[in-house]
DNA sequence: TACCCGTGGCG
DNA sequence: TCGCCAAGGGT
């Protein structure tokens, strides 16, 4: 009769941390304590977001708002601006808001259920901040833990569907101390080893004791769901020149892009009409069409923009609910990616 | 509960 | 080239 399979070793993943954790800019080094501002900041931006994508942005963040009183004090206008580029824009609104809740009560909260309570902060968020600023007991799970937890234990259902047992699974794991190195060390072992795609099972601290490399395809974990196909949406965007200014405006706060500066645009419809898309225009204008769209992929729907472009004799009409701002200023308006790429196919830089 | 919400890099 | 996917949260 065969051995029972050994069972995963939360220590040995701690010593395997102690070797081979990543230094981020965010986290404190071996033995110091983490700033919750930081930690905080950081954990919002890498929500959905690759460590090289915050990099920039959070050194540019704690350079020009270096606590959370500062950037309370910022207008939320600026924040947004800031942020432009890094994508979903209501962790921008809800991070400005949080940090002004925060600097209303004095302090970052401590509690778990505190933490939950603020705008932009979720479970995951909620469990890494208390453990990782506070060392809190809690196992915080985010995508690389279930992948982790998933393996180890060849969860068949799909993570959507499993994510009570993944995190029951996950703080059973818990050693009892260092709660913070634990939690980043399941990360960094998702982030390093245990990847979606060729995970390095012999480098893993859990080789041997994971029920995924047993069965001889760890990669076949966690379980995806059916993929569904991606829509397609059509519209136009309308980039007016004049005497050396472009018009632009900001968008609905809420839904897609929201809080954002963009050429004036038609919606984005799957039942786009280009022949009605002139109505659309902010202004008479000799409006011409250019050749070619402008392509994009967004989370749930891919898009194709048809520009036009015209330009207006000074001087500058002023126009509702639309600025002008100098070409050389466009930069500084924080467009986000689409609205860059529209720049670019209409001649005025910003690659 | 499903759906909504960006972006850039990688195999 | 293109689908996949990365430290999720809000509604």
């Amino acid at each position: 009769m065969r051995s029972a399979p050994a069972k995963p070793d939360p220590l040995a993943l701690l010593r395997w941390y102690d070797r081979r954790r990543r230094a981020l800019p965010w986290r404190a080094r071996a033995g110091e304590t983490a700033d919750p501002y930081a930690v905080w900041l950081s954990e919002i931006m890498l929500q959905q977001t690759t460590v090289e994508a915050v990099k920039p942005y959070f050194a540019a963040f704690l350079a020009r708002w270096p606590d959370v009183a500062a950037l309370a004090a910022a207008p939320q206008e600026e924040v947004m601006k800031a942020w432009a580029g890094l994508g979903y824009y209501a962790r921008a609104r809800n991070l400005h808001a949080c940090a002004r809740a925060i600097a209303a009560r004095g302090a970052f909260p401590r509690e778990q259920r505190e933490l939950l309570a603020l705008p932009g902060v979720g479970p995951y968020t909620a469990a890494a901040i208390a453990a990782i600023a506070y060392d809190a007991p809690v196992v915080a799970v985010d995508g690389n833990v279930e992948r982790v937890v998933a393996r180890l234990f060849a969860i068949e259902r799909p993570a959507r569907e499993a994510k009570a047992e993944l995190r029951e699974q996950a703080q059973s794991l818990f050693p009892g101390r260092r709660a913070g190195d634990f939690t980043q060390a399941l990360m960094d072992l998702g982030a390093t080893v245990c990847t979606p795609r060729g995970p390095r099972c012999g480098d893993c601290p859990f080789h041997g004791a994971c029920a995924a490399e047993r069965s001889g395809d760890a990669e076949a974990f966690p379980v995806k769901p059916p993929k569904t196909q991606k829509p397609e949406r059509r519209g136009a965007a309308f980039v007016l020149l004049s005497d050396g200014a472009a018009l632009i405006r900001t968008r609905p706060p809420r839904g897609l892009l929201g809080g954002m500066a963009e050429f004036p645009s038609t919606p984005f419809r799957a039942d786009f009409d280009p022949r009605k898309a002139r109505a659309h225009a902010p202004a008479a204008a000799p409006w011409r069409e250019l050749p070619g769209m402008v392509e994009h992929v967004f989370t749930h729907f891919s898009l194709r923009l048809t520009i036009f472009r015209a330009t207006l004799p000074p001087p500058r009409p002023g126009i509702e609910n639309c600025r002008w701002t100098e070409l050389g200023r466009l930069e500084a308006e924080g467009l986000p990616t689409l609205m860059r790429k529209v720049a670019a196919h209409a001649g005025l830089g910003l690659e």
